[in-house]
DNA sequence: TAATATCCTACTAAATTAATAGGGTATTAT
DNA sequence: ATAATACCCTATTAATTTAGTAGGATATTA
């Protein structure tokens, strides 16, 4: 299941780059707009900032504001540091790489093999959709 | 991330169909050969047995058997009963499906289009995969 | 210098997941 | 018969993760 944090985080960020102009908005602003905890949301524009994703600009007038172009945005970017792994399980991580404490074998394992086949499929999506492309919904 | 039950359901399911004859085997002799814990696998049995995975036989010279071949087996219906939903949010489920309190307009809502996408996607995956498939790995 | 808005750490509450405990019931072999 | 075996079932607990809250520090602008 997607957590809050990253559906909240990927609302905030939809609302971020169909803004017309590079103007910083305020966390509140998006709070509202979006009906996501002020505070919630504050801890998750951090965490987007911190990872390169957004830049923010503090006092009166300040906010937060892509640092990209809605088209140089990836979703595997997003997920990654948001959600975490993009896989289902840890074995089958590209990133986030640890092996199974109760698994012999990873190449005969059918769990393994079965998560494989669904990360490369999700993982071509994630890949392929840019923010830009979310905002055409 | 796929839970421990998930993970476990179909290890001993994949254990199961790799059995020869469909003679009852030991829940201790799954929980031995796969390193799961007796009584969490019990459990897990237990829930694929109510829903009409598996057969079960009580006394010496007991255990649980496949009440299908393993072909006729579907990773959608194993994911369902164990998992729950496979889409990674209530508002893009077709068997649990649920509003999300948040969100105004789910036609318009970037989250609930990105979700759709990977959730037809890794849908066919499990629609194809059967437990007879799982066993090749 | 006062108002604004992000920055940051820490904490708490709720929910979910994983696992355990322990006795009950049916079956089989002797 | 009866003892051993192995599933049946409910309840409880422990651990982990998620979601949200609190409160003050810091930087910027008017």
């Amino acid at each position: 299941m997607l957590s809050k944090k990253t559906k909240y985080g990927i609302k905030a960020l939809t609302y971020l780059a169909k803004q017309e102009n590079k103007t910083p908005v305020a966390i509140a602003t998006i709070s509202k707009k979006e009906n996501i905890s002020l505070k919630f949301l504050e801890s998750i524009l951090l965490t987007l900032r911190k990872n390169g994703i957004l830049g923010s600009k503090k006092g009166k007038g300040g906010g937060y504001y892509l640092l990209k172009e809605p088209a140089e945005i990836p979703m595997t970017a997003v997920m990654r540091i948001l959600e975490g792994p993009i896989s289902m399980v840890p074995c089958v991580s590209l990133n986030f790489y640890e092996k199974c404490a109760d698994c012999p074998d990873e190449n005969t394992c059918a769990v393994h093999s079965l998560m494989m086949q669904v990360r490369d499929n999700t993982l071509v999506i994630f890949k392929n959709t840019s923010l830009a492309d979310l905002c055409k919904f």
